[in-house]
DNA sequence: CACATATGAATGAAGG
DNA sequence: CCTTCATTCATATGTG
């Protein structure tokens, strides 16, 4: 389930004014780009198609092709592109650690705890997704025209870039503790 | 929207307010982190004690440790403290809006750019502050006819923000908006 | 229950 | 590309 399927919430509820014509001025607080479901839709369709950093060519007509549904500038498509690929990636980063998946069963502190979502998923879980060579034979099944594509994903693995800056030795918790060490001295995290 | 980082539910209440995007709004409900006061104490503890922005690393233990109070996903606590610290600024700053309100941040995108390197470069143009014109809070007061439920609540919820009643080029629900010829093929951009 | 508010979650936009 | 900030959306909870 990822973007392209439906399991994704449309937001954005208030008339967003989205001046279609921004007379040069843009209101200072009220102009960000809410995008239309069509346009998140097709967006999403050729991020899956492969697309992964658009060119500045591409950018430009995805923009053009998409302000039939409304208003979107070139910068919109740009930062799309980036955030989504980032996002996708840090979701799709893992966290080793997984102990997390056991949630206490001994809840004592449960004030409320709704615990209807399985907890499965970690910070940024992941979710089946392509990989970049995949993504690159994609787009050779699609050679592009009109530019000189030059920047298509490099193969980087990237295996795991967490910065590990704290090689300080933790140590986690024993479940079985009664109570948590709980050291909130920052140091200790 | 992305896959949101939580293999999250959906709701879909809203529409995105303009061409004909809507969903039928179903209101399927999904839990949400709802953290024990344990945990918010110890978050809130961390917080004073300076911590802002921790890292992924900081992140998991936190997480890890705090899981003894009750469920808790890593990136409960990454957005926790991005809640936190954005609103703690957030309050801070109404407080001191002073006179000089020209803090404007001008367009940093600007076109000269001279198309080497990275085709996707940060060409497009942003909009610029023109003068200090107001947005005219020309919206018009919706008569009190009966809308649908939802939509009535969400007009009347953002009737006193700053929206942009601008004319958008396209009306809403326009039955002429049919799809354009949109070729997703990345070959055609 | 309607309305108000607090806050979790998401994401557009930058900055580096 | 990565991280952070700002703003918005959605939901839980509180109060009358």
């Amino acid at each position: 389930m990822e973007e392209g399927l439906s399991g994704f919430c449309i937001k954005g509820s208030h008339v967003r004014g989205n001046n279609g014509n921004n007379n040069g001025g843009s209101g200072t607080k009220c102009g960000r780009w809410n995008p239309t479901t069509e346009q998140v839709k097709v967006l999403t369709e050729l991020f899956r198609s492969g697309l992964r950093t658009p060119s500045t060519d591409q950018i430009q007509k995805i923009s053009t092709q998409l302000s039939f549904y409304g208003k979107i500038e070139s910068k919109n498509v740009f930062y799309w592109f980036q955030n989504h690929k980032a996002r996708e990636r840090q979701k799709r980063r893992k966290v080793s650690i997984d102990e997390n998946d056991f949630i206490s069963r001994d809840n004592i502190f449960n004030n409320n705890n709704s615990n209807k979502i399985s907890s499965s998923k970690r910070f940024f879980e992941v979710k089946e997704y392509q990989s970049d060579q995949r993504v690159i034979e994609t787009l050779q099944l699609f050679p592009l025209n009109s530019f000189d594509e030059n920047e298509q994903e490099k193969l980087r693995f990237h295996a795991n870039e967490c910065r590990e800056t704290s090689s300080f030795p933790y140590t986690i918790n024993n479940p079985e503790m009664d109570h948590p060490p709980l050291d909130l001295r920052l140091s200790s995290l």
